[in-house]
DNA sequence: AATGAATGAGAGTTCATTCAT
DNA sequence: GATGAATGAACTCTCATTCAT
């Protein structure tokens, strides 16, 4: 292929770069390199939540994390591929979270108005933790499909999940439709987990986790 | 300081610079001129909600506006000036909006199970429109906090709205702490309606609004 | 086509290139644009000759040219187009001589000795005029198989134009094989030119271009 | 100032750089030294066939060659050094084969014809045999003059070497100026196999050498 | 001696904004 | 007033070379 769609002739390095994207990223087999690369996805964590995607540059992120552009160039492929890794990373710690709060209802039946408790609190925390980094997915969710999709699937897993606890306690729950109802109570969590992290406190964050404990006892309660 | 002394938004590239330098843009009073701001608000309005804020560049906006990008720098300070006054506009529309829905509630006693439905058909009716917008103040308002302070204020209003509404209903209803359930049933409401329009339908749309009428209904009434 | 080979997301900026690589870049109509790109199109001739495709740098060929990086790049795609676009210059100045040299037997029946000798004096001229770019011409046309056909397209023009008129003068030739005979006096003649423009002067060069004509005449007349 | 201190051509990237740097670089003595820098001299010559000067990178080399970038600086000075021995070694083996067919038509008094058949044949062998290395040396020899003076000292070789072929024949030839002859003579012939090698077969390789046996004897014999 | 992670100057390219016409 | 050519700071990414281990 060495004419361009518009006709143009394609050499010099441009002509590489059809041939070959793949590039051969250091896989950190070494002490050294597994902490090297940690440090620089800690401050590529920090400087994205801080400034943005798009305002923050890759250099600013080598800077910060004491390693020079040409070493961030040597573990990442490009600017992308870091933040993906920031967000792989992420995805991991919320796998986990889901798994200690959603999921286990197994052994001991706890209330709804407990679990939602359970999910909200360790939902606020972790959002807390990290909470300008969700900013940022929510933000490159809204223009990225790349970003939307993980965004979705980590719902889905989620949604899942809601579901999974509703099931296991038909028998107490006054709901007709278990897939729309858990939609609705996962979004109604979303909801004010997002504006108890992102907005201004108007009201106090403790009498809002009560009306939502009750609000979803009382909906899905016979 | 995410005001400019002129009271305009201060995000984006421009938000770095420390100085700000006064213009005078042209107050359209002419018949040609208001057309011709109009355009380019049109445009803008656009190439904002199909490409996002950081992809869209001013010459685009020019260009399909059909407009000098001179012209356009006549009638706006700068790129985030030009955003700015698209969400003006934009708000503009939700308040009438939110005028039809949430608040009149006045002569006509209507039962919450309407209410919630009336608010999530205009909603949805409205993100559907402006789908693409709605993405692009989302994403922006978690990366700037300029436009977070837009979608803020209008939230509250929305809330504001809500909360006259249970007010107004008090006696039917079993609730204790009614600015709390205001935000509960904000939130939840506007997560249902962001779940229907940006996420992929998993689950068919009218059970969503069926389970959410309900879920509010349960929780409202004694 | 949103993951790349090799499975990463695909985002950001990069996201953009991949659906359009097309450009508007500036069709220059008015006096002064036709000026400012004719200027680029010296600078970048001269520091191209001077330097060779890749150590020849943008950012240099617009300091020459008196104009911005900004500008260079508003009347040209990237630094490849730009060299295409001196290539084609000068192609059209290779055609004309050619024109006015090979082909016009027509009319007046020129002796073998009269062409070469013809030949050779234009080509010597042109290349003594362009030495440095038909270096860089050469040399990419050996690394590069975009500029290795257009300089193949060149040979070809020239080598039917030797042919056309070797067969116009048929009858007092002694030639048998017509093609073949076309090559190898368009590679003796390019050859020695080469020679006395890009190397040394061993031999006096008036020697060169008789024992040139001679060899020629003593291979084609009978 | 085109040779450094200590001899070795000055290209590239480095021939900016003011200030030369001494470096120790080891005379391999031992067993496994001399094998090593071999590995590297093989890797070095098929990547710079293969991409070219410019697109070749050191650490490529070093990949292919099996041996750390570490130890091929240990034994080049830098990437031109490195190409520069590349060179060397390849010149060694045009030396041989010239010896082989151009110089010695001592014994046997081999026709004009035979002769030229026998040079053409070899060269088309040797240049096939590493096309690309040729093309690099072209290539680089227009934009290098350190490369170019190593081209021109072989072409010098060799035009002796037809001189004194020509000399050793003279009562047989109609050649007045016979040095001039040498020129021409070896100007078809080289132009002649850089044709036949490196363009693409317009016509019967077989009918362009015997064009050139027959217009090169045409041309010497009375 | 050997390794290969680290360095950082420097290249190509973009785009918000200005200002001469 | 309108235009759009011009500007240049800023950004992403590469690769020859070094040097601590």
């Amino acid at each position: 292929m060495l004419t361009k769609p518009d006709g143009r002739l394609r050499f010099g390095r441009e002509a590489d770069k059809v041939m070959a994207k793949k590039r051969k990223t250091r896989a950190p087999v070494q002490q050294r390199s597994v902490e090297k690369k940690g440090k620089i996805l800690d401050a590529a964590y920090k400087v994205f939540c801080a400034k943005g995607f798009y305002k923050t540059t890759t250099v600013e992120i080598a800077r910060r994390a004491g390693v020079s552009i040409g070493s961030l160039y040597s573990y990442f492929v490009d600017k992308n591929d870091l933040f993906s890794v920031v967000l792989d990373r992420y995805d991991s710690e919320f796998d986990a979270l889901r798994a200690r709060t959603v999921a286990p209802v197994g052994g001991k039946a706890r209330t709804p108005a407990e679990t939602v408790r359970t999910i909200l609190t360790a939902l606020l925390e972790e959002h807390e933790a990290s909470r300008a980094l969700n900013r940022e997915i929510k933000m490159l969710s809204f223009s990225d499909p790349a970003i939307a999709a993980r965004v979705e699937r980590q719902a889905e897993k989620i949604q899942e999940a809601v579901r999974a606890n509703l099931a296991s306690r038909r028998g107490e729950l006054r709901l007709a439709d278990l897939d729309a109802a858990a939609v609705v109570i996962w979004k109604t969590i979303s909801g004010v987990v997002d504006c108890l992290v992102f907005e201004p406190p108007v009201i106090d964050r403790q009498r809002i986790i009560e009306a939502t404990v009750d609000a979803l006892s009382a909906y899905v309660l016979k």
